[in-house]
RNA sequence: GCCGAAGUGGCGGAAUUGGUAGACGCGCUGGAUUCAAAAUCCAGUUCCCUCGGGAGUGCGGGUUCGAUUCCCGCCUUCGGUACCA
């Protein structure tokens, strides 16, 4: 019997001391890079879920390591965010002290599951040595502008040149910047003002955004802490709130983003949701004059067809032209709209969708029909889309159209769909009717015809736009980077250079909110207050900062002179495969690609895109048990069973989870809370000590049990709905009590052996029992009497053949991340030497590799008892042998009209001539043609042969 | 609504290009061993049946000698997303 617990313990110990895991840099070998998805450490631990991508990327790396590769599997910790900062709140335990607790606790974990990290390479985003780099990468940003001519990031000082020489007009930029000015213009404006127009073009800019500002908290409030309008924490009302803030350009590389996805080798979901994130829709921007007013509106309209029909336009509440536009008349009305809007959270605009708007008074020229047309407000036109301004086409489009109804706007028919039944106002398929030169016309050619009028007319032209936003990068909190900016006595804000890097997190112990919603930090004055009068940048940045480049540091994870060194990057290039949830498609990796481009456009990184293979692993979900609270019971507490709560759905209940370690029969349906269930229960949950839990059973009360008829033991039944694994569905399950069980070997082979890994999948241990058996044996057929006994005979072809099988079999599965497939080989291989007996070095050695990815312990062990020196994985990967599969004979099932009649043996080169005339000969063949003519026999060698009659 | 993924025994799942449906494991049934149990081992296990067979991969069609696999139309579940002009 093989002690677990014992050689785990010596295994990691040795391969530590050792430093079996450690790589460097080496021209010998081709290199490959195996990266986790980064984790952030939480309080609560690793749960069973967690490990499911690290143990498939683990098993590929060692795979990878055995065939000749110098691989790189590095770990490491995503330690700044908000869950930390909270818990300081509620405790007054820093944040540094509680990350750095569970990063420790992470560690030991992962460490236990024997992954092969190279613990050297560890790095952590809240370590300043490392967050000095993410600072100076943001100093990059800063300094850089995109321009669409180059399709690439360049320097702001090129930018300032162009506009001293020739002004903006000509100036090709992604940029935020609302007026055209000339280089006599230029050279005019204040240092100042220059500034502020420098900031409309970089990469990293100032700009006025929204937040969720509760008052009540004094606090900003990230989405998710904001539940139906109102705070998560307390039911305080959120509205929005301006603020100057950080922004990332990230929308100037949206068009590179996108057609880049075309040569990365991402599962086809997770690019549509990149795609559709990016939101690419070709149409037409288009001015309208104002009437009466100097100013025009901008629109964005992928429908300029149906221009004819637009008979009122729509600007964005916050729109910057609402100010002026609006007449005397309506600024009551308006200012009335404006208030209700901005009591408004974006959550609640998107929850409720009601129709609601303004008339500002003042008429745009539709430029085509020259008709004056009402210019409106409303909340469904977005400030942060297209233009932020619409041209409005109730005939065409739904919103419009119930916006026009809801206010009584006229409403002109421009496209007859008449011939296209079932199509809706979204399908762009009809007949232009009422406009003038494009009546007639099948919608797509309108839509080219208006195009090419409106750049004709100098009205407009033909553009793309696209759904992706800039980045909001500013945080008012205290756990994350500061940002490496200082603001002078202009407000001019500067970059602190780099070999003044890390701006240091100042230490507080104080971590509620700064005034207004200002960050923690603004109340460290001797921190934000420099000697010269300058203030330092408050904000701090998103947990998304530190993510977004760590895969990079990793190759050189020490370097204090670079953010990475250019031999190293050019070593190991990118991510070669890149595991995990896929949770993460549309903010990290999309920020991740963003900045690598960045880095890549100033030849600091040697490669276009950061990750060229993703494997998204799916969840392991936990069961959640519910019992029911009578919501009617007040003075005394009523809690009914599962079906009691079912067979009256009229009665309002509440769904309490109930902690999962108290159920018997967890995860069945018949799961219940026995008599001691419910003692745990109220002993976690004081509040109810004095409740009544009723079920068919009986009942139960204050500890006492009153049985029903034909009962011997109370049993609550409990609710089982499968959702995610959370601590606050009480459903964890850790790891270390299966691992002590079973052995972390084990626990490795049955995650993977669950099902295919991107597949979801509620836990339960009942199949953890073929696993165990399994490797008991696996190791059986190295040991007779508790002894070592392998034999140094000749094997067999039939063993080697086995073998090969597996090795043939084990080999493309992991390739194709096929783990749970692999495992069945290896569990045929076992059975088969079993039944012959086998314990042959031959066999035996070459299995121990084969198995070592998967049971790495197991392995390790084996191998020093076979008597080799050296680790299991620092050796070659068995490769199969085509020989030793070779058959003399085949097997072909014998069909007849495509049914499987019988089973025959052939040699294997018998002519397919011979097979045709050799079958229909056989006695059970006869008997199914029954005198009947046969059509065909169809032969595919080696697979099966089928008659047609 | 839109986008994506998936529907196969009692359960997790397998079937590499259209070629033996249900590998492997769990569970269950029977047997061996045991004073007994656990553990272990052996055998069986898609369903129906008149023991000849028949049906069968969400449902309904189609292509094919042959379809879990390809095509058309539906249904269900899960995940993402949402006033995107």
């Amino acid at each position: 019997m093989i002690d677990y617990a014992a050689i785990e313990k010596k295994w990691k110990t040795h391969w530590k001391v050792n430093e079996t895991y450690k790589v460097d840099i080496n021209e010998d070998k081709p290199k490959y890079y195996v990266l986790d998805m980064f984790p952030y450490p939480s309080g609560a631990g690793l749960h069973v879920g967690h490990p499911l991508g690290y143990i498939a990327s683990d098993i590929f790396s060692r795979h990878k390591r055995m065939t000749g590769h110098n691989v790189l599997h590095p770990m490491g910790f995503d330690a700044f965010g908000l869950p930390a900062e909270e818990y300081a709140l509620q405790t007054g335990i820093h944040p540094a002290v509680s990350t750095a607790n569970n990063m420790e606790r992470y560690r030991e974990q992962l460490s236990n599951l024997g992954f092969s990290f190279d613990w050297s390479r560890e790095l952590y985003t809240c370590d300043p040595k490392y967050y000095k780099w993410t600072q100076w990468i943001f100093t990059q940003l800063f300094d850089h502008y995109f321009d669409y001519d180059t399709n690439k990031a360049e320097t702001i000082e090129s930018l300032s040149e162009r506009f001293a020489q020739e002004g903006n007009a000509k100036v090709n930029a992604a940029h935020t910047q609302e007026t055209i000015f000339s280089a006599e213009e230029w050279s005019g404006y204040s240092r100042k003002e220059q500034r502020d127009i420098l900031m409309n073009y970089r990469l990293a800019y100032r700009k006025v955004g929204y937040v969720n500002w509760c008052e009540e908290l004094g606090t900003v409030l990230a989405n998710d802490q904001v539940k139906d309008g109102v705070s998560e924490r307390g039911g305080y009302p959120v509205v929005r709130k301006a603020m100057t803030q950080w922004y990332l350009r990230i929308t100037a590389y949206a068009e590179r983003m996108l057609s880049d996805l075309e040569d990365i080798d991402w599962s086809h979901s997770l690019k549509t949701i990149q795609r559709n994130w990016i939101g690419k829709s070709e149409g037409c921007s288009i001015f309208f004059d104002i009437k009466d007013n100097e100013g025009q509106i901008e629109v964005f309209t992928t429908r300029a067809d149906t221009i004819f029909g637009a008979t009122y336009m729509v600007l964005a509440p916050e729109h910057d032209l609402v100010a002026q536009i609006t007449t005397p008349e309506q600024q009551a009305a308006i200012d009335e709209y404006l208030a209700y809007v901005n009591a408004r959270s974006e959550v609640e605009r998107m929850a409720e969708k009601k129709v609601t708007g303004a008339f500002t008074g003042a008429h745009a020229i539709n430029p085509f029909t020259n008709e004056e047309i009402p210019i409106w407000i409303g909340e469904y036109v977005l400030k942060d889309y297209g233009t932020g301004a619409i041209m409005a086409v109730p005939s065409d489009d739904d919103r419009d159209k119930t916006f026009a109804e809801k206010f009584g706007l006229p409403i002109i028919d421009v496209v007859d769909k008449s011939k296209y039944p079932g199509a809706t106002l979204k399908d762009k398929v009809g007949i232009i009717i009422n406009s003038d030169f494009l009546n007639g016309m099948e919608v797509p050619d309108a839509i080219q015809a208006a195009h090419q009028k409106v750049e004709e007319m100098g009205i407009g032209k033909a553009v793309s736009n696209y759904k992706l936003r800039d980045a909001n990068f500013s945080r008012q909190r205290y756990w994350g980077e500061p940002f490496p900016v200082v603001y002078d006595e202009e407000e001019i804000a500067h970059m602190i250079p780099v070999d003044e890097l890390p701006l240091e997190l100042p230490d507080t112990d104080d971590f509620k909110p700064g005034r207004g919603g200002q960050s923690p930090l603004a109340r460290i004055t001797d921190w934000s207050t420099l000697p010269n009068g300058w203030t330092r940048e408050t904000d701090t940045m998103p947990a998304v900062a530190g993510s977004s480049w760590y895969y990079l540091r990793y190759m050189d994870p020490h370097n204090d002179d670079a953010f990475v060194s250019p031999e190293a990057v050019n070593y190991w290039e990118s991510v070669d495969l890149y595991v995990g949830g896929s949770e993460h498609a549309v903010a990290h990796l999309m920020y991740a690609r963003f900045w690598h481009k960045f880095l890549y456009d100033k030849g600091l990184v040697p490669t276009n895109e950061p990750f060229k293979k993703l494997v998204n692993q799916g969840m392991i979900q936990g069961v959640i048990e519910f019992i029911f609270l009578d919501k009617e019971s007040t003075d005394i507490k009523r809690f009914v069973s599962a079906e009691i709560a079912e067979a009256n759905p009229d009665h309002d209940y509440a769904k309490i989870p109930v902690h999962v370690d108290f159920v018997s029969n967890y995860g069945n349906p018949q799961s219940f809370l026995s008599k001691d269930g419910i003692d745990q229960f109220i002993a976690w949950r004081p509040e109810y000590e004095t409740a009544i839990f009723e079920s068919p059973s009986g009942i139960y009360h204050k500890g006492k049990v009153t049985l029903n008829d034909g009962h011997d033991s109370i049993a609550m039944t409990t609710l089982s709905e499968v959702g995610k694994m959370s601590k606050s569905k009480f459903n964890v399950i850790n790891p270390d009590e299966v691992t002590a069980q079973y052995g972390t070997d084990c626990f490795r082979m049955y995650e993977m052996f669950l099902g295919p890994i991107e597949q979801s999948k509620p836990w339960d241990t009942m199949g953890i029992d073929g696993i165990n058996k399994f490797l008991k044996r696996f190791i059986d057929l190295y040991y007779q009497d508790d002894k070592l006994s392998v034999s140094d005979a000749e094997p067999t072809p039939a063993e080697l053949k086995t073998l090969h099988t597996a090795i043939k079999k084990v080999n493309g599965d992991i390739e194709n991340f096929s783990f749970n497939t692999a495992i069945s080989a290896m569990m045929v291989c076992v059975n088969e030497l079993r039944k012959a007996n086998c314990n042959k070095r031959a066999i035996l050695d070459p299995f121990v590799r084969l198995i070592a990815p998967f049971a790495p312990f197991i392995s390790e062990e084996l191998w020093e008892q076979l008597g080799h020196t050296g680790s299991v994985h620092h050796t070659d990967y068995p490769q199969h042998e085509e020989k030793y599969l070779i058959e003399a004979n085949v097997e072909y099932p014998i069909c007849i009209n495509g049914k499987k009649r019988g089973m025959e043996t052939f040699a294997k080169d018998t002519p397919k001539g011979d097979l045709e005339k050799l079958v229909v000969e056989l006695d059970y063949v006869q008997k199914w043609v029954e005198g009947k003519p046969i059509r065909k026999v169809i032969v595919v060698p080696g697979r099966m042969i089928n008659i047609v009659v």
